[in-house]
DNA sequence: GATGAATGAGGCTTCATTCAT
DNA sequence: CATGAATGAAGCCTCATTCAT
């Protein structure tokens, strides 16, 4: 008989595809209804199991949650590392890909609804907090520190506080993801998310290259 | 009898204020620990009555939320309104004291907590979202709107996207609200207003300003 | 209208009166199924509210618990406490009072059921069981020992080990307490309290005597 | 197939061996956890099973405590008996062996759990309680009231009421054993069984001898 | 026989809401 | 008007038991 699963009985496979249900139910719940009001039953019934079964993978709605975080936002973060310290490119089109690609990745995905979730409800369930502050926030800031660190080391940006800048650069990212769980619904025009980059990535490039490049020449998409 | 309150006797005053008292609580409480969280029995106690007193001004939590954000946010907009449409010095120094005032009439008050208590949880109460929403929202748009069009228009500000650019420029205010009132607490070096306003200020005129104008003339904080 | 409680609303005599209903119940309770097997519920229901009553006078379980312990226990240790001090008679009259009276006190009452708790279930909630041995067993070790101490100061006893004596001592009335509770449901003669502790008062006074000691003088009731 | 164990390949001789394995963990866990707070997964771990096998041996909980206990309390009374039986010292001396050689097979060993078991959860479980009595308790009293008569008869000890004597003797032995498994954990200085034991022979002794006996004469430990 | 994934009833605790005083 | 005691629905989590493999 040929079985495309002879190693395992399907009992067996189940449980190898239980967490990854399970993380993925619970992503959609805690996006659509943020952490303290989704409920773990609901998650099992989304995934298709009874409450109990959830605690056989995940020790409580805390653990729950950072598996999700893990599972989701580590490896775009894996990635965006990776990006940065292979770039042969100039550092104001690394930016615009940067920022391009975070939006892709994320922010026009439901991982936003993480970092929505994250800022909405951060005051509540301080160890999430802070697990999410050493597993991401820290991560994304050195990203982009590092990104803006190369630009100023090849001339190409001006010599500006990164520290600061990388929060200024944070900020549209973020809000752009918030507006979408926010109150995009009850926009006439809900924010187009593309022209909303551009003009972004267009002002913060002026703001930060260097005097002796030319703008207009590194930017191809003036808003 | 003799009272400086001729209409009402002592107690009528108190009873009078209770509402308000209430409501100033409830922004408190709902800010530090958003709505769910929020045990009605703390709002009460902070305002200085009983669990019961509270239901007989307010129906039940949901619209004692919808109070706390209706009640607080409508009368700092008259007075930015005003400031721009009087103002008189360059575009630049006008978008300088726009952010800045706006920092300290509502980033570095209690009313910020509003703004995070709205994307906070505005996708649980679709009416005060649309009231936030018409009321606040739009009009701060169409302030910082008016005030880029004042530059073009001037020629000093570059003919860019205002509705992009409005959006841009409001993300970092927002997000300044948004840190101080989640992350902020678990950070090593929490924010500095100061230095975040003042580099987000320099990036965004560099960004903004016509290639005639002179940047660092016009910026006397450079980051 | 001439009325026996006329300072307070009966209402308020409720409240005075709910934590005492609800400790008769949780002694009852706890007594009868042990600390694990007795639900908040059935307590509350035994005092005639429902469950979230409970928690308005009690924290949790635990102390609730604490509570019974408390209110049940530390007055008869005072008592004890005091009655040694103040004792002017023979030490081996102070003996047999002293043994009788824990009978009376506890032996013979709910409260023993309490003691055979301890001994069933300290091995979880570890919180419980250090509460109890720093409130309960060592001041009844203390207690016991003291007593000995003045035996032997007063030459009436002889120099023996007295914290070794002191547990020989406890074990026989804890064991009178435990079988009550326990086996003596299931014998045909279960035990005399009295003809018991007549012998182990009998035995344990002529092995504490001092051989001048006549010891037949200070026993009135040979077994 | 040459096979030492003729009648039985390999497995089988494990499958023989898996009720006392599961009797001889629960009998661990029963004893320091209790009966509610033991887990039947924690058993099946500690013997080295699945959950599931538990089950095939035991048709649940309740009937897994009962032959925990049936098994293991009737080997050790044979011995005991014959002992006393045959003894040619004085009784003294037997009284002296017969506790320590009971603390030494029984006290000292995992047997001591079932004690601390039975006296703990006796009250859930009547009919094991029953079969406790019938065939460990009355034994064991018919044991000592046995020794006590035989040191009456040789005029060693004085004509004391050897069926309360009995349990005042049983007491401190027993209780040894439940401080063993409860509250030894949390005092400073854990209990020392040689002193406790010395003591209390050495009161018990001194509370029986007949007068004219000296008692120094037979104590070769005093404490 | 043996496994271990799955179940779901049950216990503790919280808190919005009610209502007798 | 004001109080605050009381309620009970709801959520998190545990674990004895079942059963498909």
């Amino acid at each position: 008989m040929i079985c495309p699963f002879k190693n395992k009985p399907r009992w067996a496979r189940r449980k190898d595809a239980r967490p990854q249900e399970l993380l993925a139910a619970a992503l959609d719940l805690f996006v659509e209804r943020g952490y303290a009001a989704t409920r773990l039953e609901d998650v099992a019934a989304q995934a298709g199991v009874s409450k109990g079964t959830l605690y056989l993978y995940f020790t409580n709605k805390e653990e729950l949650f950072k598996a999700v975080v893990r599972e989701n936002m580590l490896p775009v973060l894996n990635e965006a590392e990776e990006t940065i310290d292979q770039y042969e490119g100039t550092s104001a089109e690394l930016f615009r890909e940067f920022i391009l690609g975070w939006w892709e990745r994320i922010g026009a995905t439901k991982l936003s609804g993480i970092t929505k979730l994250m800022m909405a409800e951060s005051g509540n369930f301080p160890e999430v907090t802070q697990f999410y502050h050493d597993e991401v926030i820290s991560r994304s800031n050195a990203i982009i520190i590092r990104m803006l660190e190369r630009g100023i080391a090849r001339g190409e940006f001006r010599s500006i506080d990164v520290v600061q800048a990388n929060k200024v650069i944070c900020a549209p990212i973020i809000m752009l993801m918030m507006w979408k769980h926010s109150f995009n619904a009850c926009q006439n025009e809900p924010i187009s998310p593309e022209n909303y980059l551009n003009c972004f990535i267009d002002l913060l490039l002026r703001g930060m290259l260097a005097d002796t490049t030319a703008p207009s020449a590194s930017l191809d998409s003036p808003c």
